[in-house]
DNA sequence: CTGAAAGCGCTTACAG
DNA sequence: CTGAAAGCGCTTACAG
């Protein structure tokens, strides 16, 4: 064994060179056992490892990332944390990402074009791993930043032809046609679309709200009820109230995302309005306590929980530098019936 | 000026010496101006900043956490993301952090001490500026790995009297005896306290209750359902009626989270059994939705806003090496009185 | 399979 | 007020 002597450091912090001391090798055969690299005899990668455990060292983030030019960390950006939406997402990609070691930096972007900017911008300098985007809608300059740092890219919540471009995620208009289409099915002619946020992919769903009206003959632009403040039960309640008492003759109400539909219930049962009876009322995502309103709120259930998986089963063959089998995955979404409508 | 010229970099990336060599300076010159230390003429900070700004420089965070042995991260360690109360509180804490040039590292610890051990374990290592956590309730090996960090560290949601201990919160047990008293007042006698999770706060809310009612002559053990699961509407729904059915007398409910007694009022309305009139329903927390509810839901107020500012300008000061006015916060809350109690 | 050298991109003392 | 040297704690080639 031929080790050099390594200078005892000034901070007191426990380095690699303590770990290797302790093990009897080298600083980079310390580094090479601790992380998994073959070309380690077996017996010393057990040695390392005892030292390590014993001596309760923790690699440093910044010397690593830094000498690696790469970190162990999976930057996502979503546009809200309060969407329980997001956070089931987020959930679930820390589920599958933890074990392999990632760590995720999450950034929350409130659907403003320039925060996502500004995350990305200081973002990228931490050299993330991977990066978990929500849709496609960025500014130009954003879609630079991502290409030219040539880190592995997925998009969440949406789904494209390109086949340059990594996603998970499925038709939000499929999604929104299909329930106008269930609601034409019941009988229901007047049927509203209202919205809030305004973001892409409500846009998507109200165009798939519109296809089916338009098929079928049934439209009428006066019963797209959208509002670009956030979403919430409060505004639901609002915009079934006030729009309601000006169109008295619509009998169904598809509202874009369930906390505007649950609130949309509550108040249809403040003002006495029967639902499904007078005013059939859908909402979007099955979110927590849909399932709890009276009567049950018919949805569309968007499997976050799988999107969060597939992204990050998608990001890690990426970081692995595997090839995938397809670039764009469509895990459909499923219409849930209940009474509301 | 005698700056040494520097050899230029393999990896290609932009750093402190292309802003030095484009402004003319050194690159501690321009290191130290971009961090506004002072000591640097003036004209020389206005030139280096606009190369910086010319040239799109981003310093690396990795880089400079390793030569300063701190980084402008701030740890906050939470139970849980899927609690609307935890978003508000990592809102603000945002909000007031991120002006200051601090990025936030969130950990989630589903309400695992063991969970946040390794969490803190693996954060730690990245040199926080600062952390702030959740409560006091954790593992003596979480307390020694806090202390010997020399982290500043400020706790959250809770109060306490050792001057040693940083926190911004308020009483638990005050609110749950408070809104004891309330249904008291109101004339309630049978009131059970409806819980879930049974973290540390959720404990000190019921022994707020248990004294309220003990002081009242009313304690009842058989009126004290707890249940560990994890807490929900659809768990709100369930202890509302299979409770109730075997205990008929039961004239109020002071249900431990808002979520739970939102689906608690819900599943009253499913059931028939009228609000307040048969049973009343408080909740705890004012979370989104309960002022939707019909009727709206009784309940306490927490100003996680108001902790998450205060705490993160008091992590803000102990950063800077400043002295605190206060260890500790006390900011209150307040009980909402609405139609359901 | 194992090690010595060099370097990642900054900042901290130390000079002047 | 400004700069040259040394070093933070790792990993990447390069040897052997």
């Amino acid at each position: 064994m031929n080790i050099t002597p390594r200078k005892s450091r000034s901070s007191g912090r426990l380095t690699l060179d303590d770990v290797a001391l302790s093990a009897g090798v080298s600083r980079i055969t310390a580094s090479r056992a601790l992380r998994g690299e073959r070309s380690v005899a077996p017996e010393l990668v057990a040695r390392v490892a005892e030292a390590a455990a014993a001596l309760g060292y923790v690699p440093d983030p910044a010397a690593r990332a830094l000498a690696s030019a790469r970190s162990h960390t999976v930057v996502v950006l979503i546009p809200l944390l309060s969407n329980n939406l997001f956070v089931d997402l987020l959930e679930a990609v820390h589920r599958a990402l933890h074990p392999a070691g990632y760590q995720i930096l999450i950034g929350v972007t409130h659907y403003q074009a320039q925060e996502e900017e500004e995350l990305l911008t200081s973002y990228l300098a931490h050299r993330p791993a991977g990066l978990l985007v929500t849709g496609f809608d960025r500014t130009p300059r954003c879609r630079e930043l991502i290409a030219r740092s040539g880190v592995p890219c997925v998009h969440l919540m949406e789904t494209s032809q390109d086949p340059a471009v990594h996603c998970v995620g499925f038709s939000q208009a499929d999604a929104g046609r299909a329930m106008t289409a269930h609601l034409l099915n019941t009988g229901r002619r007047r049927i509203a679309f209202a919205a809030a946020q305004l973001d892409p992919r409500v846009m998507q769903r109200l165009a798939g709200y519109r296809q089916a009206m338009q098929a079928a003959g049934c439209h009428d632009p006066a019963l797209e009820w959208l509002s670009p403040e956030p979403s919430s039960m409060a505004l639901g309640g609002q915009l079934l109230e006030s729009r309601l008492a000006s169109h008295p003759d619509v009998d169904a109400i598809f509202f874009c995302n369930d906390d505007l539909a649950q609130g949309g219930l509550l108040a249809a049962l403040r003002l006495g309005i029967p639902v499904p009876q007078q005013v059939a009322i859908a909402g979007f995502n099955d979110l927590a306590g849909s399932d709890q309103m009276w009567p049950p709120l018919t949805t569309i259930r968007t499997p976050r929980v799988e999107i969060g998986e597939s992204a990050a089963a998608m990001l890690l063959a990426l970081m692995r530098g595997e090839a995938l089998e397809r670039s764009c995955v469509n895990v459909g979404w499923e219409l849930v019936r209940r009474l509301s409508a």
